[in-house]
DNA sequence: CAAAGATACATAGAATTACGATGTATTGCA
DNA sequence: TGCAATACATCGTAATTCTATGTATCTTTG
């Protein structure tokens, strides 16, 4: 739905914060809660989804439980203590910058029930 | 300041929005705009900027007027009639998605004083 | 019960966009 | 006089997501 372009750089924030609302997740199912949440507005692509997941393993970010469920493998990612600095640190970035482009294209306040 | 990924999709957006608002603006006054509209965070690079302007006049959404300042060239540009449309369909866009955004990160509304 | 759709993982190459580096030149100021 | 700021420009690089493709299992429905 939105060009491509704008979602560049929250998905690793978008990712995080779940993980760490949720104990574990698996890829998945982390791509149905984002459809969800955003009212099928962001529709995080498998293609970007599982290379991302990967990084975040290779950068100690998260750890990894392989679980079979019947024949089927399923892969729940959590967060690691510093997965969860990183988290806190990319939330607060993206926090800042949306204050920012906001003031810069002088919106008014977006009122949002969370 | 931020990391330049999350910048992405928003040149655009940015430069037609001032110019929607001043007529006529320059390359670097566009520059030195943002950089004080956001507190210095955001610092539009050269090597973005002109591209984007010129990817702009390409597509017919800006027209230029080159002003000669002493023995220095100044190229002005103004939004067009298709830049305008143009200039509101993003701007509609940018705010669906930050608020979408907002939602999925759970973030409380942030008071904006424009 | 067969077919289609959903679940669930994965990777390789393409596309997009901003940046860094570099270049040229004039103007203002300490 | 020399450095910073003004003012334009281009080229190749980096980063990130997507499209396309592949494999396989499970569930629902006509």
């Amino acid at each position: 739905m939105y060009s491509k372009e704008l979602l560049k750089g929250t998905l690793t924030a978008i990712i995080l914060k779940l993980l760490a609302e949720h104990d574990r997740m698996y890829g998945y199912q982390i791509a149905q809660k984002v459809k969800k949440l955003s009212d099928n507005k962001i529709l995080i692509k498998e293609g970007s989804l599982y290379p991302a997941l990967h990084k975040l393993k290779e950068d100690g970010l998260v750890s990894i439980e392989t679980v079979n469920i019947g024949k089927r493998i399923r892969r729940y990612y959590s967060l690691t203590p510093k997965g969860e600095i990183a988290k806190n640190d990319k939330i607060s970035e993206i926090e800042d910058f949306l204050a920012t482009i906001m003031k810069v294209l002088s919106f008014k306040p977006l009122i949002q029930f969370a």
